[in-house]
RNA sequence: GGGUAGGUAGCGAAGUGGUCAAACGCAACAGACUGUAAAUCUGUCGGCUUCGGCCUUCGGAGGUUCGAUUCCUCCCCUGCCCA
């Protein structure tokens, strides 16, 4: 029923960045054989922000490496500290969610996710479902099993408490919730991204106070975003999401720099060894030809092959040959007037968010009608045919004029 | 509980009675360039504007003043030190 040890092995190491303890990891692997039964591999979901990105994928498609070999998944969506709210000290303006709103996102997790994941052997669970039954006791007997000396230990305590800013008390709890849920589950690995660390550690050290055999610790590395500089996150906006539609997933690929080429193709993608030690070269000598098979290979996975050649042939038409989209939305103008000033249309139709930023895009050469550069701010347009606005680089209306009488 | 330092535009950070819509950096946006939505360079970066200005902002509420981001009072929030 499962593959050996060792090509299990190759699998689940192709990636990642550690393992802790390999050993007890081959000798779960043996054991799971030898009963038949599958391991229990658990990642931790936070369900505020429910919408996926290739940063989130490169361990679903761990954990569906996973459930290839045989194994099950289970997704822990942290609803009950998304209730509490701010789980990282970083977003003060987290906003506690409602019960619905967890199981809403939990739900859109599960969908996104299962791009990735299989149906087969997957479990979703709340952790709401044990930890709001603990008592204050309970917490507090919990609580105790940890010292504040090894909490700091966690690089981002550490630092925070060195820099003299704030760190409330309850965030000293959350690793502990975190290592619980692996004792509510009975969790073999638990996985998740380098940043992650401290807290599967944890998870380990509870379960042995609960008289559990400890977790294996995998962790895979951070992707870093197209930036090129800060890890793949939605509020600094600087990510592909897994529902991006392909012409926007496909672009904002080919802005990667040249250097995360490789990663990307290693960690998001399922190409071969052996293809990617030809990437590899050609990254050296065409890194373009390297990029747009990578946007492609996205694309595709996400979307379609077809997709993948549309959204390769559009970037090439709006960017390349600078010419317009080959669909293009439509406002619906209903006026009798035979022209309109051009801050005002823009401004009309939602294309800029005030009068002072039309101004600023027209003095600046960002605003053009079919194709004509618009110099002057108190310029009108004449309401007779249909035309298309372009605002900057990527925005594009069609502007429908309807007469009404 | 005592002491002390702070809370300024999306973020970081200057300013300490008028010349402040507020330096500077980052982010963002536009233009040029490019294989690219990268890099680089240039510009813009609260709102309205008849382009002369006008209006709303510097934790919150009051007050002093011709005039406050700057001074005073109270309140809220945060760091550090002491207990």
């Amino acid at each position: 029923m499962f593959p050996s040890v060792n090509e299990q092995m190759d699998l689940i190491k192709r990636g990642v960045s550690e393992i802790i303890q390999e050993d007890s990891l081959v000798e779960k692997l043996e054991k799971s054989i030898k009963l038949n039964k599958p391991l229990t591999i658990k990642l931790g979901c936070d369900p505020s922000r429910p919408d996926l990105h290739l940063g989130h994928s490169v361990v679903l498609r761990k954990l569906r490496h996973f459930q290839d070999l045989g194994h099950e998944a289970v997704l822990i969506i942290g609803d009950f500290t998304g209730m509490i709210g701010d789980p990282s000290g970083k977003s003060k303006t987290r906003p506690s969610l409602t019960l619905e709103e967890t199981r809403k996102n939990g739900q859109t997790y599960f969908e996104q996710a299962t791009k990735i994941l299989s149906t087969k052997n997957i479990k979703m669970l709340y952790n709401s479902e044990w930890l709001s039954k603990m008592t204050f006791a309970e917490v507090i007997i919990l609580a105790s099993k940890y010292t504040v000396a090894r909490m700091l230990e966690r690089d981002d305590f550490e630092k925070r408490y060195r820099e003299g800013e704030p760190i409330s008390i309850h965030e000293f709890l959350y690793p502990l919730a975190q290592a619980m849920d692996s004792v509510a589950i009975k969790a073999d690995v638990e996985l998740g991204g380098t940043d992650q660390k401290f807290n599967l550690l944890v998870g380990r050290d509870i379960q042995r106070e609960f008289g559990q055999e400890p977790q294996i610790a995998i962790t895979m590395p951070i992707l870093t975003g197209i930036d090129g500089v800060e890890k793949m996150s939605k509020s600094l906006d600087n990510y592909i999401g897994i529902t991006d539609p392909p012409g926007e997933m496909y672009g904002k690929t080919l802005s990667i720099p040249d250097e995360l080429i490789y990663d990307y193709f290693l960690l998001t993608t399922d190409i071969s060894d052996s293809e990617l030690k030809f990437i590899k070269e050609e990254i050296r000598t065409k890194p373009r030809d390297a990029k747009r098979l990578l946007a492609r290979t996205l694309v595709k996975m996400y979307w379609s092959a077809e997709a993948a050649l549309q959204a390769e042939a559009e970037f090439d038409r709006l960017f390349v040959k600078k010419e317009l989209p080959e669909i293009i939305d439509e406002f619906i103008l209903n006026t009798n007037d035979k022209e309109i000033n051009i801050v005002n249309l823009l401004f009309d139709t939602k294309l800029v968010n005030s009068k002072s930023e039309a101004r600023r895009l027209i003095e600046q050469g960002g605003v053009s009608i079919d194709g004509n550069r618009i110099n002057d701010v108190n310029e009108n347009v004449p309401l007779e045919d249909t035309f298309v606005i372009k605002v900057g680089k990527r925005k594009f209306l069609k502007i429908v004029i309807q007469k009404n009488k």
